[in-house]
DNA sequence: CCCTCATACCTAGTATTTCTAGGTATGAGA
DNA sequence: TCTCATACCTAGAAATACTAGGTATGAGGG
């Protein structure tokens, strides 16, 4: 699936994700296509600008590992970034129900 | 609700409205602002230019009513814009399904 | 030892899509 | 007559994901 369908979605993505635990950039990737059944397989491009942004915006925050040879920047959801994740969650949830109440057409009636 | 929200999945919302019947512009809008619930209310400038790029993608063909003083452009749904809208409704419950699991967590198990 | 591949990070510029902010014009109702 | 809802439109701004590059480490095979 192409991540296009994304556009305004990834930050809750992200936020979920860390929502469970710290992870670094890479990790986080992974868990995204882990987690969404190999749906969502996002270039690295596409992620670590969005971490950044995130970070600017004061929701998550990071640490360089420096633990290997490898570098790593771990990041973790700040408390605000939790609240963010929380409306998030909730507005998504609106949105679904909207969107399916178009698509379903006039003639269905969820109860 | 903001639209930005929408992003890349608008033309499945007028592809779906338009699937009960043609409609001119203006109440396409209303039409998606009633069947969402009041969640979507899009303004013009989102819209028309959408009409514009699926007619000229051949998903609709629009028609200009003169019968009354005030212009109106009918669209309606074109046989391939048929096809293209259920192709697009497949892809949003793949869609919603991945976002869930990511959503939910993974101790999350749907069955 | 060398080569390749997976890991791990990054950015600049491009593409797409929606919104903002205007513009024009008709018809209904106060 | 004046205002508001209807009804259409576009140009430019803003947001966001992608493409296409770049750098560097570590593991494993030949």
């Amino acid at each position: 699936m192409r991540g296009e369908s994304l556009k305004g979605h990834l930050d809750l993505l992200v936020l979920a994700v860390l929502a469970d635990g710290p992870l670094h950039g890479y990790a986080i990737i992974e868990a995204l296509r882990e987690r969404s059944g190999q749906a969502f397989d996002l270039p690295e491009g596409t992620v670590y600008p969005v971490l950044h942004r995130l970070e600017r915006a004061g929701r998550l925050a990071s640490d360089w590992d420096a633990s290997t040879g490898r570098r790593r920047r771990t990041y973790r959801l700040t408390g605000p970034g939790r609240g963010v994740l929380e409306v998030e969650r909730a507005a998504w949830n609106e949105f679904v129900t909207a969107v399916g109440r178009v698509v379903q057409g006039p003639a269905w009636n969820p109860i």
